[in-house]
DNA sequence: ATCCCGAGGG
DNA sequence: CCCTCTGGAT
């Protein structure tokens, strides 16, 4: 896709907040990091239901650290990889408070060195709580862009490069994040809600699921 | 019954 | 590259 198309393609999704009843409900570095780390494989509903609770019972590093992977797992029961996640976020505490002074960093080195902290979990967390220039490619970002031609045959860190250089400056936080959303909610995997997607002008898939259900 | 999905490990 | 973890969605 030319230069200018994808400018379009991305402020086109920029503008729309396709799911607006699971908006992002945590903004500080800690808590968000927590969140996008049990995101994986669970609903935002879901990680919205339960992680209230946990951030009262932990609401600093030291505090997560202190309740441990056996503290922390009763409060995520009800979503996915739980047990994982637990061990995960009870050692990124620990290392939070043992090396990073009880800070979580603003720098992906740092981040993607924590446990069950990726590239993906470390984009979210620079753009969105330390305001930086990334954008967080996860497979419905990914999908989205291959259904538009985006970048066709790229691999997901070839999109990723390709969004921050395209993407206009005062568009990058919402462009991040409602990208995220549309692939997750519109441009389904399996399912696309194709008839209210705000990228159909641009996609090559869209006259073969344009309809809605009956 | 099968797919979803990010991180980590083989 | 492949596979596993797990509850939820379909």
């Amino acid at each position: 896709m030319p230069a200018a198309q994808a400018e379009s393609f991305i402020r086109a999704l920029a503008t729309a907040n396709p799911a607006p009843e699971t908006e992002l409900i945590y903004h500080d570095p800690f808590t968000l990091l927590v969140a996008v780390v049990l995101s994986a494989q669970a609903t935002d509903a879901a990680v919205n239901r339960c992680t209230p609770a946990l951030f009262a019972a932990a609401p600093t590093p030291e505090r997560m650290a202190a309740l441990g992977a056996e503290g922390i797992g009763p409060y995520i029961r009800s979503i996915g990889l739980w047990q994982a996640k637990a061990k995960n976020v009870g050692a990124l505490a620990r290392d939070l408070v043992d090396k990073h002074g009880g800070r979580v960093p603003g720098d992906r080195e740092a981040l993607e060195a924590l446990p069950g902290v990726g590239r993906k979990t470390a984009n979210v967390v620079l753009n969105i709580a330390f305001g930086q220039n990334t954008m967080a490619v996860d497979t419905h970002i990914f999908r989205l862009g291959n259904r538009c031609g985006l970048a066709p045959g790229k691999t997901p860190r070839d999109v990723e490069d390709m969004l921050v250089r395209r993407c206009p400056p005062d568009l990058l936080r919402d462009a991040h994040h409602w990208l995220i959303l549309h692939g997750r909610y519109v441009c389904k995997a399996r399912a696309p809600e194709c008839w209210r997607c705000v990228a159909r002008a641009f996609c090559n898939y869209r006259d073969k699921v344009l309809a809605p259900p009956a």
